[in-house]
DNA sequence: AATATAGTGTGTATTCTTTACACTAAGTAA
DNA sequence: TTACTTAGTGTAAAGAATACACACTATATT
């Protein structure tokens, strides 16, 4: 039994690997798809290309319809083009990835009428998806995994004010591994783009943590400096 | 005086950033263009993605049907989707980069009738290219370059047999700046990637140096374990 | 008020990696 | 035989990464 699809040929589509970090849990954005192929599957959120939006802007369009969420930095990872990954005809999907700020319990907006709903899921607990989505957010969580050993990006993913420990524990779930508190801290400090403010942690029944910031300047200045002069 | 020509949508294209090395210098590989738009340009190689071709194979085609090479790794790096980089429609393209072995002089094989000619050209001496593929090209050297530093991917491009000096040469001119001779080697075979041969250089007016292959059994070892253990 | 609890915050020694640096050896050409 | 050109080599110093343990502080509990 069968459903009947129209066919189509050369679809340009997005597709986003979310990253939201919550509760100690690095997480990803999904939705319920609300449509044939993969109806009632879960799916990386993503649509299509329109023709008058690059790439670029399609991607931020799709996040913003999801989250409601705009100016966040995305990057594309790679662009997946198997013959068959769609059912319907030729679909070639960019992929992208994003880090965002779940300031608390974020309400995700209203989404385009394709989704149902659209979840936060630990990455360690995901169901299995629609197409090759899975192939996909795979080489997004590498991505990631690997770009952060280099640079340090993970601030997208925490509160404005975090603390160290706060920032360790989520390179270690990124990592998928322990690291060593003196050596963490003292790495981080010598970046040099952490601001230590005069607050501290609160609501906390122990000794209360000194909170930081993520100084954009000077780690613009260093990433600049970096791409510029190399090793 | 303006040609007019047809107009499409949404068409998916690959183009290729085929680096070789010879005479020192780095080259890439530049077709003319034969046809609209950008006639008689020079032009990176490349073409449309097939129906029923996957991506990867579609850019392993183009490599072919330019240069009669099969086998040679080739890896996406970047997807270019901007609304107006092609004057006649819609066409995302997916960008690949390869390294080949340019064995002395190597014979071009005749090409598809879209491309009068193909060249390798000095990277440092590059012409006005059409489209947006002065930009795609940097950000493909970019690539490269960014790559070596983490990982001897250089080998493809030099002759089976080679010298110390050789290779440092070609990293010389991939990461335009110059290196220790001693620092190179003992880095270089520190790797354990490098296979010492019995023979020498030979048709050179001073001291003859020893040769060296890249062993490709110890190198996948390596990049595996790295892969999978992280640092 | 005393105590238990839970997480914060800190220094040093060791190993490994990277950098800086200059001369002798070998082969060819005249 | 001499001059020339490139090959080939070692060591010291600085910097980066790792391994490792205990005292401090704020709160909650009794």
């Amino acid at each position: 039994m069968e459903t009947i699809l129209p066919k189509f040929d050369s679809v340009f589509s997005i597709d986003c690997v979310i990253f939201g970090f919550d509760d100690g849990e690095l997480k990803i954005l999904l939705i319920k798809r609300n449509e044939e192929p993969f109806k009632d599957w879960w799916a990386l959120p993503g649509n299509i290309i329109e023709h008058d939006q690059s790439i670029d802007l399609a991607a931020e369009r799709i996040l913003y319809e999801l989250t409601g969420l705009k100016g966040i930095f995305m990057e594309q990872f790679h662009t997946f083009g198997d013959v068959n990954r769609h059912p319907q005809g030729r679909v070639i999907t960019v992929a992208y990835y994003a880090m965002i700020r779940l300031n608390g319990t974020k309400e995700l907006k209203p989404i385009s009428n394709y989704a149902s709903k659209a979840v936060w899921i630990p990455v360690n607990d995901l169901p299995k998806l629609a197409f090759d989505h899975e192939k996909i957010f795979s080489r997004g969580f590498d991505k990631i995994r690997n770009k952060i050993s280099y640079q340090p990006i993970a601030f997208e993913l925490l509160p404005e004010k975090f603390t160290l420990t706060q920032l360790q524990q989520l390179y270690e779930v990124i990592l998928n591994k322990k690291l060593d508190k003196r050596n963490f801290r003292k790495k981080m400090l010598n970046y040099g783009i952490l601001k230590e403010l005069d607050e501290k942690q609160k609501g906390v029944s122990y000794r209360a943590a000194k909170l930081y910031k993520f100084d954009k300047r000077k780690y613009a200045k260093l990433f600049q400096k970096e791409l510029t002069f190399g090793s």
